[in-house]
Formats: structure tokens, C-alpha cells, sequence
DNA sequence: TCTGGGGTCCTAGGACCC
DNA sequence: TCTGGGGTCCTAGGACCC
């Protein structure tokens, strides 16, 4: 028996979730003039998290930085990210998928895969689809594609057809016709680099993928991915719908400088912070980490990471800081311009799974109320 | 034009154990 | 004295996703 598989995705989904937000208010319709998402707006570094379709008609891209934009647009509307909002609109969207299957997968914060094999027949999942993408868009206020599919590959490729406000299909039979023909980058897990690859090697469409022998492609990328573009180039995928959340497996927080930094000063100054997001969020969650790494990105984007194993799991900013900072000397010479300094924690652990320590440095007393009381003063700012 | 922030998974080499 | 093969863990780096 076939299955049948959903793929829902948000059309520029922080852009539309904004625009609702700013129509309520009274606002413009962002979707309607050339506009953009970006982090932060005022921060030259900062680039295009979404951007709207007449945007996106005068070339500007999602990742482009914003100054690029400008010079394409110099009247482009730039807003700042709305977090709260957008997890808002975000469960709103996952509640009316669910209400069409129970087995549903989150894949990020505006896509989701449902399984729909046994809600309906296959000749009728358009109308269905159809349905579903009216009703988020009447009561929500923006809309959705909708790709549907035999797989999750399939599903998600058809999605990402004509946009927006639609509906597509990609079953076993159309493959040839629809998706062979596209460019090989337009394949699930085919990047950049991979692109290049691929078309050094005469590859340039998925067709072209999806004919090649297993064994030039091993040699190309490696065997596990060599199988996996193989079978997903021929439409075949036979990953379920996830419905159970998976937990964290890492934590990280990093920093942008507004220019690169040389002085250690200013280097020492946003490694404290960081570290302190990234614990605070930790103890949030109720993880500890056994493993601390430390990363810096160089003026030219070339990246060194250093990590450390501890001894014992740890959610103390102090002790991650202790460790970053130890390792930071190992792997910058002190006089290097930096443009971004992170902070990952890894190998984690549930606090309740914590084996105690009879003795216990004193010093880590002081430091988990120092940690408590700035959790208090962050969950106040939050509550705001 | 000059490139964010937060994740996951894979690979390859070295250490260490049996 | 010199040698095998396999397994696991750790670390660094790189690819991809949204």
C-alpha cells in the first residue's frame, strides 16, 4: 500500500507572519512592496531572513546581507524579527495541520510533514490539501503550499513548485516529468558544495543524477550520501512521519562583532556573553553538558573550533566560561582580527541524572546563585 | 555585495582496549 | 620482537538544513 504524505511550508514565513501582525496593527501589507525580515536591522552584518515576492522579483534573496539589498532597493521596507509572534503564529499552523492527521512531524518552525494515508484516498488528496491551505489562510491570514507525495522527499520537493497559495503533487508516475528536469541543486541535501561537485562531474540535473551508477557517485561524495542522492533522485524515500519531538542534542550561541575585533578586551567581553545564553539556556531546559566547545571565525570566514571533555556534567556559566576561555588561548594568538566568537555545549545530560559530589569545590556555591539570580532577572525581562 | 544564528549528521585520524 | 583486526571513543572539520 502507497502512502500518502503532506509536506505544509509557510510562503516567506517570518515576512507573512510579520505582515499579519503589522495589518492588525493598522500597518501596510508587507507582502504587497518589496520588503524584508532581517535580525537585526540597524547592524550592517545583519542579512535577509525573508524576504516578500515582489522583494524577491528584484533579486533579493534570503542570506543576502541587507546592505546588498538596499543597493537593489534602496526604498526596501526592513523589519526586525518578531520571536513571540512568530512561535504564536507557528502552533496556530501546526494545530490545523494536526487536526487533518495526528501523524505529524515538525520539521522546522513553518514546515511539517502529515501522513495522510489513512485520511483519505489518493485521487482525492488534492481537494484535501486544498482544503487545509484555505483554511490556515482564512483564519490565520497567510497562506501555505501544500506537496504531496508517496515519501517525505517527494512531498517536500513538490512543495517547493509554484508558490504561493498552492497545491502540488509529486507521485512515483510524475518524477520523470517533474522533477527530473530540475537543476541538481534543487534536490533535498544537495548544497553548494555538493552542486560543484556534481557538475564538475557533468551532473547538472536531478535526471542526470538519478541515471548515474551508484559506484562514480560513491566516489564523488562518499558512500552513505552517495546512496542516499541516488535513491532520492529517484524519488525513493522511505523515512516515516516522526511524530515524537527528538531531544536537544547540543546547545550553541554565538556573536557576530559589528567589525572584527582585535583587542582580547572586547573578545573576553562577548564570550562572557555568550556563555551566559548558552548556560542559562541549559539550566532552562534541565541539561547539563559534558562537553564544552569553543569556535572562532576569522576575518575570512575560515573557522577553528577547539573542544573539551569534562570531568563531571556542568550547567555553571563560570565553569563554561573557565573552560572557553582556555581553550580560546589555545587557538588564537591574541592578535588576530576575529569576526564572531561561539560557544557550544554538548554530550548533555538530564539534571536529575546527576551523580552528586560529596565534595564539591565551595566556590561552585557561589557560583550557581550567581547563575540563579541572573535566570530570575532574565525570566523577568521575559515576562515583561 | 560581503556574507546571521541555531541546529544535525558524517568523516577521518588517533588513542586505547581486547 | 614484531605483528593482526575490530570496536569504541574523542576531536577537528565540513556539509547540509531552516
Amino acid at each position: 500500500m502507497g502512502r500518502i504524505i503532506f509536506h505544509i511550508d509557510v510562503n516567506s514565513a517570518f515576512l507573512s507572519w510579520s505582515a499579519v501582525k503589522m495589518l492588525r496593527e493598522g500597518g501596510q501589507d508587507l507582502r504587497l512592496v518589496p520588503s524584508v525580515v532581517s535580525g537585526d536591522p540597524s547592524d550592517r552584518r545583519s542579512i535577509i531572513t525573508a524576504a516578500s515576492l515582489p522583494a524577491k522579483k528584484l533579486g533579493i534573496k534570503t542570506a543576502q546581507p541587507v546592505s546588498m539589498a538596499l543597493r537593489t532597493c534602496p526604498s526596501l521596507v526592513i523589519v526586525g524579527g518578531d520571536w513571540g509572534w512568530y512561535k504564536q503564529c507557528s502552533a496556530g499552523f501546526i494545530d490545523i495541520c494536526r487536526s487533518y492527521s495526528p501523524v505529524l512531524q515538525q520539521f522546522s518552525i513553518d514546515e511539517c510533514f502529515i501522513d495522510m494515508s489513512l485520511r483519505c484516498k489518493r485521487e482525492d488528496a488534492p481537494a484535501v490539501a486544498t482544503c487545509l491551505k484555505n483554511q490556515v489562510r482564512d483564519t490565520l491570514g497567510f497562506t501555505v503550499n501544500v506537496g504531496i507525495g508517496p515519501n517525505k522527499l517527494l512531498a517536500k520537493m513538490a512543495s517547493d513548485f509554484e508558490k504561493p497559495d498552492k497545491v502540488h503533487t509529486l507521485w512515483e508516475d510524475e518524477v520523470q516529468e517533474k522533477m527530473w528536469p530540475l537543476g541538481v541543486r534543487d534536490l533535498l541535501w544537495v548544497g553548494k558544495k555538493t552542486e560543484q561537485r556534481l557538475t564538475a562531474y557533468g551532473i547538472r540535473t536531478i535526471g542526470d543524477l538519478a541515471a548515474l551508477e551508484l559506484g562514480p557517485l560513491t566516489h564523488l561524495v562518499g558512500q552513505k550520501f552517495a546512496r542516499q542522492l541516488h535513491d532520492n533522485a529517484n524519488g525513493r524515500d522511505d523515512s516515516p512521519v516522526e511524530t515524537e519531538v527528538p531531544e536537544a542534542k547540543s546547545y550553541s550561541a554565538e556573536r557576530t562583532f559589528s567589525k572584527d575585533y582585535t583587542d582580547p578586551k572586547d573578545i573576553d567581553r562577548a564570550l562572557f556573553n555568550v556563555a551566559c545564553i548558552v548556560a542559562h539556556r541549559i539550566r532552562r531546559d534541565h541539561f547539563r553538558a559534558s562537553t564544552v566547545s569553543m569556535f572562532i571565525k576569522h576575518s575570512d570566514f575560515t573557522v577553528q573550533q577547539k573542544q573539551t571533555s569534562l570531568s563531571q556534567p556542568t550547567d555553571i556559566t563560570a565553569v563554561i566560561l573557565n573552560e572557553a576561555r582556555r581553550m580560546l588561548t589555545e587557538i588564537w594568538d591574541g592578535t588576530a582580527p576575529l569576526r564572531q566568537v561561539g560557544l557550544g555545549l554538548s554530550k548533555l545530560t538530564h539534571e536529575s541524572a546527576e551523580q552528586m559530589s560529596l565534595f564539591e569545590d565551595p566556590k561552585l556555591e557561589y557560583y550557581r546563585e550567581w547563575d540563579r539570580q541572573y535566570d530570575e532577572k532574565r525570566a523577568r525581562a521575559e515576562n515583561k
